[in-house]
RNA sequence: GCGGGUGUAGCUCAGUUGGUUAGAGCGCCAGUUUGUGGUACUGGAAGUCGCCGGUUCGAUCCCGGUCACUCGCCCCA
């Protein structure tokens, strides 16, 4: 057994596995499409300030996963641990303010350095679209509604439940937080030591803590929804009388939260009981502060990111891959014969690969393996005729007919 | 970063209460068919039993470390 490994946590991806993540991005793109969105491909790499600003020194994400260096000129650089940041900066960096809203979709691998797991990995790949401009509910709704026709298309209805809440504004946020922190100060002796410390750090952690002294104060604990504005709750009933209208099935869950301060109003996730401690699927939320804190205008903005790996794992649709065509030349004339014949083939749309070692048996067994219907036999005999074998390997029947009617005679 | 489990052929796994040549199925290669596949039969190749060290006359097995995977926590897609 070799000793080469790759690097924890990174992995080689090919075979049915790349089949179905090429169809989940594949999905998506069409799906996204359908809505409006434009291709945005991001760097791979930012200056680590794009990702440190917004999301915070003190996040765990900044101060302990993301993967960052200097390169050789001296710059600090980061592997994008996430899309959001990014596709901001982008969208500052090119002006794309003039013509709001923007609707941008990207994908593609992220960095992020964790203890792996399964569906969980240190490179890992996310779809993700974020809406930019937009302050009304109802894009949050378009957003919300995009996601779930993206995973009913998956397959995925009846293996994931729409989990929604509101953070509320910066005001009811604000006014909720200092009351979380009140309820949970009293009950301090009572917490774990995690919660102890997400008192200081991030208090709305608490209450998706899975600690069962945890629950039970959470429990009791004051709710979002006693806490939001007027404004803060007429915005969460419009996007739930949206998705309603929409028919997209969700949760009101008053213990979904998000950490980072940016956030405002709507958090969704996308939740599967079959992935264990994996269960989020495709997650997102408005983020009304970030694009300022980025050192844009005040702009608003809408979106999610999904994980690839965890979609392919659940996804039920069959990638259709083309059955190929085998030819097989048997000697130096053929062989030269079946290139313009191979051309000639792949010009009108078939998938033609050209086996030419071994003896036809061998070959022959390689093409029913791959799921060859036609295998185009081409030695002297044939060549002298000026006629190829078309044998079908479906039904085990096999005709010779002259080159020109080669294309006519391979159509399933 | 914290706690638990696992690591034997390309894949899925048996097994050795520490002892001489480590097994199966699938896959792969070859033959029965020197120009005809998928089935069948016959034969074959393939493992420093994850890696390093310790204990022992002797370690794939026991012990320690390490690497990787895996389950949970943290965090998150």
């Amino acid at each position: 057994m070799s000793k080469l490994q790759p690097a924890r946590g990174t992995r080689d991806i090919y075979g049915d596995e790349a089949l179905g993540m090429n169809a989940v991005v594949d999905t998506f793109r069409r799906v996204a499409g359908s809505y409006g969105f434009e291709d945005l491909a991001t760097p791979i790499f930012e200056f680590t300030e794009v990702f440190k600003r917004p999301l915070g020194e003190a996040s765990d994400v900044v101060s302990k996963e993301m993967y960052t260096f200097e390169d050789r000129g001296g710059e600090e650089v980061t592997l994008r641990p996430e899309f959001t940041a990014g596709v901001c900066r982008a969208f500052i960096s090119n002006g794309m303010q003039q013509n709001l809203p923007c609707r941008l979709m990207s994908h593609g691998p992220v960095f992020r350095y964790e203890r792996p797991q399964k569906g969980r990995y240190r490179q890992f790949h996310q779809i993700n679209a974020e809406m930019i401009g937009p302050e009304t509910a109802e894009f949050d709704v378009d957003m919300v509604a995009m996601a779930w026709r993206l995973l009913c298309e998956l397959g995925m209805r009846d293996k994931v439940v729409l989990h929604l809440n509101t953070l509320g504004d910066v005001e009811s946020r604000a006014a909720y937080r200092d009351a979380l922190v009140a309820y949970f100060s009293a009950h301090k002796d009572k917490l774990s030591e995690d919660s102890v410390r997400r008192l200081d750090t991030n208090p709305l952690r608490i209450l998706d803590s899975k600690d069962e002294g945890d629950k039970v104060l959470v429990a009791d604990a004051p709710l979002m929804s006693e806490h939001l504005n007027k404004e803060s709750r007429a915005f969460f009933d419009l996007v739930k009388a949206g998705l309603e209208a929409a028919g997209v099935p969700f949760e009101h869950d008053e213990r979904l939260v998000r950490g980072l301060d940016y956030y405002t109003h709507t958090a969704f996730e996308f939740i599967t009981t079959e992935l264990g401690a994996q269960g989020t699927v495709l997650a997102g939320g408005r983020y009304d502060g970030l694009i300022e804190k980025l050192g844009g205008s005040k702009v608003a903005g809408v979106g999610w990111a999904g994980g690839i790996e965890r979609l392919a794992m659940l996804t039920t649709i069959v990638p259709e891959v083309a059955r190929p065509l085998f030819m097989l030349p048997m000697g130096e004339a053929a062989t030269l014969k079946a290139f313009a014949l191979a051309e000639d083939l792949r010009a009108e749309g078939y998938t033609v690969i050209a086996d030419r070692s071994g003896n036809l048996k061998k070959r022959l067994t390689r093409a029913s393996k791959a799921n060859a219907r036609f295998a185009v036999i081409l030695g002297d005999n044939e060549l002298e005729a000026g006629m190829v074998m078309v044998k079908d390997l479906d039904r085990g029947t096999q005709d010779q007919v002259t080159f020109d009617a080669l294309t006519a005679a391979v159509v399933e």
